[in-house]
DNA sequence: CAAAAGTACGAACGATCGTACTATTCTGAA
DNA sequence: TTCAGAATAGTACGATCGTTCGTACTTTTG
């Protein structure tokens, strides 16, 4: 059950050591009251005070484990994106390669949109927030959404090996073109209110992968491939 | 060339008493800086001071206009608002009803995100900024959202009319799909910096418009009426 | 031209921002 | 049990937040 060792370290999750020692629990504490601050009112928004009240304790005390404001956001993306990896592609990885596999993770990522965590999704409201802002925190969040794009790029590669989708379709673009259902989704579900938001994301994710499918073979002839590829 | 009086009342312009004054003139100078100001910083991070500052003017004689940070914040969703309407919708309207009126709309859509303004878009940032955020704001944003998404959905049920879509296509779902293209386009462009966004939703409109084409008449009649309709 | 209305300024308010520095309390290994 | 170091609290700082108030100055009105 429990990832391998490496697998975690690759994650960024910190060792053993440096998680149960009474600082280290206390850091995972305000971590999560973090990211659950950070998903109700931005990485911006996240303020010194406001989470120190959260998570009960000072503000200098809490704010000793990360040295600063900066540190802290930079923690907290960290923090997120560990979540959103263990919570959503992880168990994706486990369905068998192919579709099924992009499908687990379009089921997984649209469960996390909708109902995870009150206020949405640290990396939707972080996006825009700091997408004119130059930075570290700007480039570490756009790192991890380079990575997110290239995991879905993989995933999908694996559908193509196995016969799901066209030989020559292109990983990265799927990998864009599902991430904008997924923000027009949130968008829909979160501001709008949509109570048709899923089913309509679920049908484009639909058309996406439809548009990928290899043409059934053809006798050498037959111009009406199109229409059997909608199965 | 002036659009009529009414459409101009319609969009929520002021009359003309009220913008010629000395008031008005400073009134709309800075709401022209704050919406300048809001693109970059997004409603939330748009301050009393900084816009001050921006128009040269002290932080009580800039507020005086508006009566509170709310109102101007509402004052500047509706000039943006204004601005989106007269730079892409109107000009959209005037080119030939269906299909080449939609890819004006998303040409005009597409111009304004890759450069009309440094720092993006006030209505991407505050939708993910405001989305859990009830209050007034947060209302005239989602109205804002809801009327653009009529828009839409009405410029594509001109195409359905002259026979450009098919009779059965779903024009909301064709707004809200077009919709998460361009949050797509937008998070691609900005964020990433992926020089190939503006390819890569355009080849998405493209394909969102070939779901929505209608069957080529199979018996009796030029299969090819597709390719004519593009004209 | 005088009066009235509109416009802008500067100062000050209490609150909160992030951070620095100093105490105090607590933990855990010797 | 002791004691060094980690953990947390406390306090104060300068800056900025949004808002209010009294007062000049300017425009419009009568």
């Amino acid at each position: 059950m429990t990832p391998a060792a490496d697998v975690l370290a690759l994650l960024g999750v910190p060792p053993a050591q440096a998680r149960e020692s009474k600082g280290g629990r206390t850091r995972e504490a305000i971590l999560g009251a973090a990211v659950a601050l950070a998903c109700r009112t931005g990485l911006g928004g996240l303020t010194v005070g406001s989470l120190a009240t959260e998570v009960g304790m000072s503000k200098s005390g809490m704010i000793a484990h990360f040295g600063s404001k900066e540190a802290l956001q930079l923690a907290v993306l960290d923090a997120a994106a560990l979540e959103f990896a263990t919570e959503v592609v992880l168990p994706a990885l486990s369905a068998p390669r192919g579709e099924p596999r992009v499908r687990a993770l379009v089921d997984g990522w649209m469960v996390c949109g909708l109902m995870r965590r009150p206020g949405g999704c640290v990396f939707v409201k972080s996006s825009t927030e700091l997408d004119e802002q130059p930075g570290p925190v700007r480039d570490r969040l756009r790192d991890q959404h380079l990575e997110l794009a290239r995991s879905i790029a993989r995933i999908f590669s694996g559908g193509i090996r196995e016969g799901h989708f066209r030989a020559d379709a292109d990983p990265e673009r799927f990998a864009v073109d599902l991430h904008a259902v997924m923000l027009g989704f949130y968008h829909q579900h979160r501001l709008l209110g949509d109570p048709r938001a899923e089913e309509r994301a679920r049908a484009a994710v639909d058309a996406l992968l439809d548009a990928e499918r290899p043409p059934a073979e053809p006798a050498r002839g037959a111009p009406d491939a199109v229409a059997e590829a909608g199965r």
